[in-house]
DNA sequence: GGGTTTCATGAAAGCCTTTACATTCAATGA
DNA sequence: TCATTGAATGTAAAGGCTTTCATGAAACCC
């Protein structure tokens, strides 16, 4: 069946294209009678302009590309909803791919997304690598934002200034640490993460110097960087549990592994957190969930989403706008974690 | 920056652009060194022909409109993925829309894609009623799939022959409850699922079907539907606790009420499954690893997806298919069912 | 009542490709 | 040697819209 057109509904009323195009439009004052007449066509065949043609014409299609590393981790849905929120009001909509932390797929997809056109592209996720990164990818990724315009959610790129929305995972991870370290607990481990990952490096490094910062000893052994599914977050906690000494307290990366060590400690017999104390990372709503609930660090994600769509319309209409905006993180006391075994509660006032 | 045109490549080859076009699709023979040449400016441009262009003569857009919704439900970034993957291979990619059950948004949203001219359209998850259904959007649904390939995922609509990929929840769902029946249960409520959808009706008429079939009573008031989400479950659960006398089992419409059932069910005291055994249904990754692990009616998610994409490519190659695929689900079982208490297990073999 | 606005509309160019058709030129075959 | 063929390339139309410019008609002002 035939898609009917401009011109079809013109000749019908028996006008010009460009007086359909004024009502479709609302650009120009249109005779009220002529007007019913359109409108009535337009109705009776359904008829909806081809958003191509148009947008050939004016170089824009309102559509946002959204690159996600793995949507199936329940973080990044969270961000795409806010980030949903934000776009509706300008009628955005978003053409969305996921890479599964894949190069070759990232590169396609922005190349998929150059050549569709879009207004903007979000790449989410942090997977783009502090060091030993794709020197290919980033290039490109650069170029890319030099045509179009794109922001960077939880992911930097050293000597670029691409810009960038960003919970601020340093302080987060601080905050986690010395909540632990509140607790009275003094060996702490660190698990899950791909260690060329921004986040992953970033968290590890705010690990590290809260520890240090603490007067508490590092044990390298006990730092376990693996992926962020929770199968990692067993997988490193099965790990440590074979260990003859083992940390009292975890940190892990996010609320994946986080769940995932959880479940390794309470199989092995473990009780959470009398025997040992575990924090994760992003609030994801199963946080608040789990059994035992999860101590984390929200990132407000859907906050974060927002931002990056707010940013992102900002650098279309040409604005002036801040290299990075961060976002502040905000620790969640639950359940996992709890006092160092032993020893009482330290008060926190 | 203007962007570069097939024009200005031409141009400066000093050639036509249809031998751009040519050497672009590799369409017809060119001569080496103008294809050289040709390409090397590709390059030396970073030149991306408009997509714009292209699919408003060839009338394609290489684009899937995808209305989910909600993709805070780890089912559905799951469904998503299996999609993707199909769709790898024939290069599309997805306009993704979270409609939150929202019949205005599913509306807007499908006006989009029409304008958008995407080549077809999934509509996932049952957010159709069977009955009480928004005429308007029924109608326009149809309307609308008689342009645009259209495929529902785990909805149906009376009284119309949209094509459908679809769990058989029916079967699912006489699953899990001979499976509580089994375990020697008898005293069996339902929790969660607004009531409209069909999802829902089509689990709780399963339900009812499978509680007669074997001679057990049902209980008006152990039939708790309400929406999907976690919070949900834990509602109708606490519900369910004041109640005088309150079943010993209960089938959850999907693991997110499930996990919300067991919470407040643990936090009431109760022990899971020692005092009452929980079913769910999606079998959504995590139900893997909550504590305890939720035995669950397995979905296939991804083979949802992924059919869904076959079946959408079927239909825009004009080919020939069935109104109906359905999917075979399967009884995972796990932690959170066992012997109704004070009787032993009934033995399965 | 003639000049100036304002309103309502039409004609046509332009956006960037692809592709049917036309053209040129060299090689092939009888 | 001349017609035929095939390769390499060019020309121009089409695809569906928006928008500038132009025009005619009606309304306004003094």
């Amino acid at each position: 069946m035939k898609q009917v057109t401009i011109y079809d509904i013109a000749k019908e009323a028996k006008v010009s294209v460009a007086t359909v195009s004024r009502v479709l439009n609302d650009t120009a004052p249109v005779k009220g009678s002529t007007r019913a007449k359109i409108e009535e066509l337009i109705q009776k065949y359904n008829f909806q302009p081809n958003a191509m043609a148009r947008s050939l014409l004016k170089k824009e299609t309102g559509i946002i590309g959204v690159i996600v590393p793995d949507l199936t981790n329940p973080f990044f849905p969270e961000v795409f909803a806010g980030a949903e929120e934000e776009a509706q009001q300008s009628g955005h909509t978003f053409l969305l791919s996921n890479s599964i932390g894949d190069y070759a797929k990232e590169s396609e997809y922005l190349s998929i997304m150059r050549e569709k056109r879009v207004d903007g592209v979000i790449f989410l996720g942090g997977r783009i690598n502090l060091k030993n990164c794709d020197e290919h990818l980033v290039q490109e990724l650069v170029q890319h934002a030099s045509v179009i315009p794109t922001v960077l959610v939880n992911g930097g790129l050293r000597n670029t200034n691409l810009i960038r929305v960003a919970t601020d995972e340093s302080v987060g991870t601080a905050l986690a640490v010395r909540h632990l370290i509140e607790l009275g607990h003094t060996e702490i481990g660190f698990i899950g993460g791909e260690s060329h990952m921004t986040t992953t490096s970033i968290k590890l490094r705010a690990f590290r110097k809260t520890m240090k910062d603490e007067g508490l000893e590092i044990r390298d052994n006990w730092l376990l960087p693996d992926s962020f599914s929770i199968d990692s977050g067993k997988r490193q906690m099965l790990k440590l549990l074979e260990m003859e000494e083992r940390p009292t307290a975890v940190f892990c990366v996010n609320d994946y592994t986080a769940i995932g060590a959880i479940k390794a400690a309470t199989e092995a017999g473990l009780t959470i957190p009398t025997d040992m104390s575990i924090v994760g990372f992003d609030d994801i709503p199963l946080a608040h969930h789990f059994i035992p609930e999860l101590t984390t660090v929200s990132q407000q994600a859907h906050e974060l989403g927002r931002m990056a769509v707010q940013v992102l319309k900002a650098i279309m209409k040409k604005e002036k706008v801040k290299q990075l905006t961060s976002l502040a993180p905000q620790l969640i006391v639950r359940q996992s974690t709890g006092a160092r075994s032993g020893q009482k509660k330290v008060s926190s006032n």
